[in-house]
DNA sequence: TTTTAATGATACCACATTTGTATCATTTGT
DNA sequence: ACAAATGATACAAATGTGGTATCATTAAAA
């Protein structure tokens, strides 16, 4: 069970590098070799947080991307929305038919509980926080 | 995304009706009937139940499943743990790689965490607590 | 003893989602 | 003109989920 995907992440990543490069034109080209992430999937995945407002984008040499919102208002639930869909622990089971049967309708009140509880824990992570827990440091990729 | 998938939740509507009717053989083919669920997905979910000890079953006419732990200690855990494997919330993002990335690396602390809290309260249900709450009534079926 | 109703074992399959890849057009700085 | 970047879009592989199908075996009942 995944609370975070492939692409979620990727885009984090990728954020939390833009972000320490304020004002500078970021290349997905850099990111890729920066950060591993394989180049094309790279590409449509910034095109995502261009098309949703989180970077803005140059064409042509010397362009690249750089982020349109402050990391202090740009949240991991949004980054979640946009890759994932609205959060929801229950999804699919209780959507279409309410209370299919008697073990969904008994579960339905504690899933939701839990789910409110885990929305909540994820409300209090924005970028900033991210950054600011691990000094802004990349250096994880020695320890490898 | 799914804390549970529909054959977790099969296997739960199925011991619940099986808890019901203690003593008696409860064939597969009565379960169908009352519950709904797709008969052959139904026969592959109750071997599994067998092979892992929940049930017993008894072969040729007559025959059937009926419970082998008391509903007082068969934990939802247990069944999540049986269909979906052992319950995490990180699955394959800090499986293979420990830290592939910096975000996932920032992110763990955070995930493990909460992932901690959704396992407590997952360890509270159990049949018998299901079971009690709704007065063991199968109603709900009239209600769509 | 034949029939019937049940489980045991196992292989297969359809579909959706996830995780990418490939291609070509367009833009922009040198 | 050229090189380096994004924009748009279609395609594809791998995996997981949800479900079928088939045949063998067992046991009660006729």
């Amino acid at each position: 069970m995944k609370l975070i995907t492939r692409d979620t992440d990727y885009a984090l990543r990728a954020l939390c590098f833009i972000a320490k490069e304020p004002k500078k034109m970021i290349a997905a080209r850099k990111l890729f070799s920066e950060l591993g992430i394989p180049y094309p999937f790279l590409r449509k995945i910034m095109q995502v947080l261009k098309h949703h407002g989180i970077v803005s984008s140059c064409k042509g040499q010397g362009g690249g991307f750089s982020l349109l919102v402050p990391t202090s208002r740009l949240y991991l639930k949004d980054i979640i929305r946009i890759f994932q869909g609205e959060f929801s622990l229950n999804e699919c089971l209780f959507k279409k038919k309410i209370c299919p049967g008697v073990s969904s309708c008994m579960l339905r009140r504690h899933i939701l509980s839990w789910e409110k509880q885990l929305k909540e824990n994820i409300e209090s992570v924005s970028i900033e926080s991210l950054l600011s827990e691990t000094g802004g440091s990349f250096e994880e990729k020695k320890n490898n």
